[in-house]
DNA sequence: AATAATTTTGCAAATGTTTTCATGAATGGA
DNA sequence: TCCATTCATGAAAACATTTGCAAAATTATT
């Protein structure tokens, strides 16, 4: 019985049912002021009944936006850039965006495929995490007249607009923080940097700016450690257990700064008394942690909320080009680090 | 100059580019075998050089598959959710397939839209988060023949084929450990648990294993509190601030058990030894913690990649229907519990 | 070398829409 | 009542592909 009806519903059936022609069906959706009251109640009955869904694929080949926009992140495993994610995720969808969405593991190769693969769904936009990218990604989106933007990151002499916050002064701003509280010993620990612009950033303005302060960070109290609290857990008690000690560790991020603030309560050290512990980032529950995290707030709610509302209104008006926007880091000052007491 | 170069480039230039028909050229993509080298050969030069991309929008029509699939979540702001579709979307990008996210915030009216818009691209499958669903989402699946899958929660009496663990279990669980360990003055602190299914699920797992053990729980120390670790903090607080204080705390999931942790310190109470709390979840980061969190274990990583094989075999065998998968939930008892010392 | 079998290619129809243009139906003014 | 407007609708072309079928080209068989 239900075997018949197996065929599918387009817009024509639609139209049959309404006693239309197809262009009015296609016009009911796509501008209803030019059809007749009566005659929209027809199709919106047919339309209704027959559980129809309108194809975007068949209207994308006319050129009509395909409504998505690709979004390519690193990881979603961050809880920082799943943050960004969402609230560009949320802002766009107000436009009436859809996101696509792929990440590729700080593998710029995959990047460039994960790319591709989007232009072949016709993306109407394009956003990429940080600032560096392989050259053959930049071509290729250049090639294509889209609108897309760098999120997370900001420079103004970036390769596009880019939305999000300055490294460099992030990371300036904490060693400041440590170097205006006497801070002279202090130890640095970073994720690995290769193809990843932000930590990168990070790292060299922490260190440019204790070099100019006249502060050198010896060899071993330079760890490399991947974005995980385990590891930096683990890390941090190594170090603390040799005899000579820091003051200060400046971490990275928040997740290396939390696992460092474990692993101080494991090796029996009060923070800040016996050491001050530092991150960047201010992730969620940076602040409730205990004692509560110094570090520097990057906006990351803001950041998604700016890209996706000036990736749309790209989108939107075809012909202007997006701005881009510092969403400027900000110092936030907490229990995990305190002036050096001189002895 | 250039300006001439803006002519769009499609399966013909390419085919006139190559002096082959367009036939030719889509078969160069879809049926390589049946083209001869030479000609292959060509058509390769020939695309390259016109930096030609397919347009899947086009080859959707002809009912071929659009190579996405939409993944419907309450919210990425959640480690947890972020980590199940970051594992899913590496599994399904290993067979071509890429994804189109939304967040519906807690809201079924916003997944039923959702949805429609995801049925709008031609997704060639669905992914929703938990077992509880408008029954209207459920119809316009039902309406559509596309494969869909439950992912998180599992239960075999779903709706659709479910991949997650049973937050019955895991509530019963965690109950019993404590039970077991003598605790009886206990407190419960979960989310609001409208339209959460999960939450819903493990709270009333948990209070009835309780009530079969003849405990009883007091409504003041029934807390319901939002997911955040600001929020359980200063809600724990309040309740150790009492003059009758639990001996335990369960909480709904491990972000609260983590706010719940720093409450207690901040009302100057040791974990375990003057309390025992636990959580649900496993996030990253429990282990870490100090001191670790006692919690359940609900295998996120597993989920998303188990859900990402279902899914993307069901839509290349096309009639397979997926199959559920209960993936266990497991007790990590680690030092935020301990038995109960009798006075 | 001639024929048969096989491989490779092109033609044309099909896919589900949108849109331009033209036609037919109402409406208003005289 | 007639003609000029305006409004509502339909016919057909266009969009970027795929695919069934048939023709052409190549290879194998004798």
């Amino acid at each position: 019985m239900s075997d018949k009806n197996k065929k599918q519903v387009d817009i024509i059936s639609v139209a049959k049912a309404a006693n239309v022609s197809p262009s009015t069906v296609s016009r009911y959706f796509n501008h209803p002021e030019l059809v007749k009251l009566v005659t929209r109640r027809r199709i919106e009955t047919s339309v209704r009944k027959q559980g129809y869904i309108r194809n975007r694929a068949a209207q994308t080949i006319h050129g009509i936006r395909s409504g998505t926009i690709g979004v390519i992140v690193p990881t979603l495993d961050h809880a920082i850039f799943a943050e960004v994610v969402q609230s560009f995720s949320d802002t766009v969808a107000e436009q009436g965006f859809t996101i696509l969405l792929a990440s590729h593991g700080y593998d710029q190769q995959r990047e460039y495929a994960i790319l591709r693969k989007m232009l072949e769904h016709r993306v109407d936009g394009i956003v990429l995490t940080g600032l560096d990218h392989d050259d053959a990604v930049f071509r290729l989106i250049d090639s294509q007249a889209i609108p897309s933007i760098l999120m997370w990151n900001y420079a103004n002499d970036a390769r596009y607009p880019s939305i999000g916050s300055d490294n460099n002064s992030a990371g300036a701003m904490i060693a400041e923080h440590l170097l205006s509280h006497g801070h002279r010993d202090i130890a640095c620990m970073f994720p690995p940097t290769r193809g990843n612009d932000r930590a990168q950033a990070r790292f060299s303005a922490v260190m440019g700016t204790l070099t100019d302060a006249g502060v050198s960070v010896p060899d071993h109290w330079q760890l490399t450690t991947v974005y995980s609290i385990s590891d930096s857990k683990r890390d941090t008690l190594k170090l603390l257990n040799r005899t000579d000690r820091p003051t200060a560790i400046i971490c990275g991020n928040d997740i290396l700064a939390t696992g460092a603030l474990y692993g101080a309560a494991a090796a029996g050290l009060r923070v800040p008394d016996d050491i001050s512990i530092t991150g960047i980032g201010d992730f969620k529950g940076s602040a409730e942690i205990e004692p509560a995290l110094t570090t520097v707030r990057i906006p990351a709610k803001r950041i998604g909320h700016e890209a996706g509302l000036a990736l749309s209104s790209a989108i939107i008006n075809p012909g202007s080009v997006p701005t881009g926007l510092h969403c400027k880091p900000k110092l936030m000052i907490r229990s995990s680090s305190k002036p050096l007491h001189r002895e």
